[in-house]
DNA sequence: GCCAACGTTGGC
DNA sequence: GCCAACGTTGGC
């Protein structure tokens, strides 16, 4: 089993909306990077730290984990859809995405905090530049944040 | 709203 | 295959 941080913006879709929702499709990547986790990495039970970016307090807020394996994303096919690909087919599709089920909430570990705490230097997270929306994280780390969280 | 960092596109 | 231009991400 692996472990992995999942970024989104709360405006869009927060872990409150996880909350409710239960499960979701974790649509929308547009990354071959953030891709090849989903389709070559990721398997079921897999635990997921949900995390809020662009927003007032960008941290890490909840827990989820893994599903449905990756299949094809739906909305790349959906001419109204912003995530809409006119070079995908549904014979050869370009972008997958797997489902996540809500485990719970957790005490925010903001960026800030886990920037002053040593053992987390290495997170990909925290490195400069780091875009990618899907990133492993490593048991160490996984620990560290929950030990963070009070859990 | 700014802007650094990065990925993608497309002309050559 | 190179690389400049452009678009996006996301912290601040």
């Amino acid at each position: 089993m692996r472990y992995w941080l999942m970024k989104s913006e709360p405006d869009v879709y927060g872990i409150d909306d996880l909350a409710r929702d239960k499960t979701t499709h974790w649509n929308g990547v547009r990354n071959y990077q953030a891709r090849n986790f989903m389709r070559d990495q990721m398997q079921l039970g897999d635990k997921i730290f949900f995390y809020h970016s662009n927003c007032e307090e960008p941290g890490i807020v909840g827990i989820a984990e893994v599903s449905k394996l990756a299949y094809p994303d739906e909305s790349q096919f959906d001419k109204k859809s912003k995530y809409y690909d006119d070079k995908s087919t549904p014979d050869n599709p370009r972008w997958l995405n797997v489902d996540i089920r809500f485990v719970k909430k957790i005490e925010p570990v903001t960026l800030a905090t886990m920037r002053d705490h040593e053992p987390l230097a290495s997170m990909r997270i925290l490195q400069r530049g780091n875009r990618l929306s899907i990133t492993p994280v490593d048991p160490a780390e996984w620990k560290a944040v929950l030990a963070l969280a009070g859990e």
